[in-house]
DNA sequence: ATGAAAGCGCTAACAG
DNA sequence: CTGTTAGCGCTTTCAT
């Protein structure tokens, strides 16, 4: 309470509304008005955050005008309002977005599970989708599986525990059992799955161009006059796997070519399994004269192989590949590849993410196919 | 209230203790024992979140005894105990970690600020820290600057108002006011610096051996036989791009070689820049004998453009650059490089940032020197 | 136009 | 051993 400086009596005065920032005081006993700065700064302010209940009593209001005030509400007198704006941002305030969401029971972040951060194609779909998730005001909390199934329960676990608003999910590749998923999806946590996508769960979907890509591939490679086409698969439960064997096979089919199980490995993407089908390969009494690496990095290891092998590129063996990377593009010969547009796919998935959000109800079934490019380089011009 | 099976009557049941998950009743007026089951899965959970006052509901406890059972508090019958934490495993109860650091103050979050997710340098520092504040029980918030220094400051708010327990920057290469940085400094904020650092504020650093590596690059050259070294620096303000350049400057006075104005270029890392300076170099008299990238991928470029050029690497030109990258093994000729490690720099740099949180003080000046490595290539092997 | 009070999920005294 | 209560920062009725 503050005491009249006329007659010194604490208890008869009342504030009388505000002032340019100041506040105004009426004493009842010696009718007597006046005003007083708030008294800003007690101590330099050693706390790193500011709350609405400090500006209160600086100002000398509730809490509940600050929050009014704050938050541009009607009921408030336009005086009040500035003075408490002014004072928040001298003091700069920022709310604590965790308890304005507290009630409301939402965190105003996402969860995103990815097998890794540091493979580029990730990053760049994680760029995609910080650029969406800000504009829409949400943040975002990411974790990587490192490929292991276990991990990726304890993270999805962990981003639960932090009640995040939704999650974008790309498996890693060793998850064949989607109880966890489908238990969330169930208690309607929004949810969208992008690149390692689910089957087994009606959650929207991502899907890039992996059957359309490997079909334009293999047709490219016939094209050249490639007869042999080998592929290098990924593990055979990898949709992403499935899908682009499909193509060539698809390809392969359209175009009259003979299906040899000879020619299709199934591997881990590891460069030790890449170099020995490779080496199997060029063993067969029929060695293949293309090979369709459906993992870019494979594709760059098999063309340094080649090289040192002395093995002509692109003349005695065409090389295709999936993913662009500023790589494929440097190696020599540069590589032909499907380009997979990362950065597209993270925005695609936030936007779809945040459909699903704002419309409060379980993901619904709603697959986006995010087109790819074939870029034709050296490394599978045979003509040329 | 419960009612007894017996004689109907609700207001003299009370509870009596609890027996393998089901609650003991007693009812007062007919003297008479009774168990009941909580009464579970009142309706298919449809809410993504139980909360321990749902248990306390269905247990017939207190929210307080639940909370003690769920932690693992030592005033609690063992019963009780085990028959709620049973029933939170069904529910599979979560507990809202925000709720939880509330009171405490806290988020168990951390805040990152980095110019770009996708480069493969940040992504391994951000790699190596997610590890690192996992194994602490930490979250990670990320943000881009997209080297603006207004989204910069405006993700440190954001990351602010998410009330992050400490923050881990590395600036935009446009960023010269630090003063929202020494404000959060100045009020306690835990945080560290690392790579593109700041030295007006007194935070914990992590450096890299940019000088170091710089010295020993340009030592090699030297070692080679190049005589006219340029290098191909970046913006002056930024701080790398000043010690790569005293590291340059230092083995050239050492080895006695004169240091010349029109060698020394400073741009903006850019493909246009790198290849105009070139240009330019190669129209002086003396035309440089060997070119120091401080950016990688200005020195991939480089070769290329020799290449095109018809000059040849290493014999007419050798070129060295910083950092590595798969990029750097596989191009022709492989590029002579000083290795960082990005995942150990942002391992480096969490664990101080936990090492300031958990001491509750403001961050202590404290440089930490993150050890590179000089790989030799084919590009500066002038002798070979 | 403003204040008082409840409540979001949880923990931590304080009582029994 | 267990229940009651206050409070973290904020919004939101409900009064005034």
């Amino acid at each position: 309470m503050e005491t009249c400086p006329k007659c010194a009596t604490p208890t008869s005065v009342i504030r009388a509304g505000m002032i340019r920032g100041k506040v105004r005081f009426y004493c009842k006993s010696c009718d007597y008005h006046f005003t007083q700065e708030h008294s800003l700064k007690p101590s330099p302010q050693k706390q790193v955050h500011t709350t609405i209940k400090d500006i209160a009593q600086l100002m000398g209001v509730s809490i509940a005008t600050v929050s009014r005030a704050l938050n541009n509400k009607t009921d408030i007198s336009p005086n009040t309002r500035d003075a408490i704006q002014k004072l928040a941002l001298e003091l700069d305030y920022n709310p604590n977005l965790f308890a304005k969401g507290f009630q409301r029971g939402e965190t105003k972040t996402i969860g995103v599970v990815i097998p890794n951060i540091k493979r580029p194609f990730f990053a760049g779909v994680l760029s995609g989708i910080q650029e969406v998730a800000n504009d829409h005001g949400y943040r975002v909390m990411i974790c990587q599986s490192n490929e292991s199934y276990e991990t990726e329960v304890t993270n999805i676990q962990g981003l639960l525990a932090s009640h995040v608003d939704g999650l974008l999910i790309s498996h890693s590749k060793e998850t064949t059992r989607f109880n966890q998923i489908k238990n969330l999806f169930d208690k309607g946590l929004p949810m969208v799955h992008f690149d390692r996508i689910c089957t087994e769960v009606e959650t929207p979907k991502i899907r890039q161009e992996d059957f359309e890509g490997a079909y334009q591939l293999v047709e490219h490679l016939i094209q050249q006059g490639y007869q042999r086409i080998a592929i290098l698969a990924g593990p055979p439960e990898l949709l992403i796997s499935q899908k682009r064997k499909e193509g060539y096979i698809n390809a392969l089919e359209k175009h009259g070519l003979p299906l040899k199980p000879e020619y299709m490995a199934h591997g881990d993407f590891s460069k030790e399994f890449a170099l020995a089908s490779v080496d199997a390969w060029q063993k067969l009494p029929e060695p293949p004269d293309a090979i369709f690496a459906i993992h870019y990095l494979n594709a760059v290891e098999i063309i340094q192989y080649s090289k040192e092998l002395g093995i002509e590129i692109p003349k005695q063996l065409g090389i295709v590949g999936f993913g662009d990377e500023y790589l494929a593009e440097i190696i020599e010969p540069a590589l032909t590849v499907f380009h997979l547009f990362p950065q597209k796919v993270g925005e695609v998935a936030a936007s779809l993410l945040f459909d699903v959000i704002s419309k409060k109800h379980a993901s619904q079934q709603e697959d986006v196919l995010v087109q790819g490019q074939l870029i034709i380089r050296k490394s599978s011009l045979k003509k040329a």
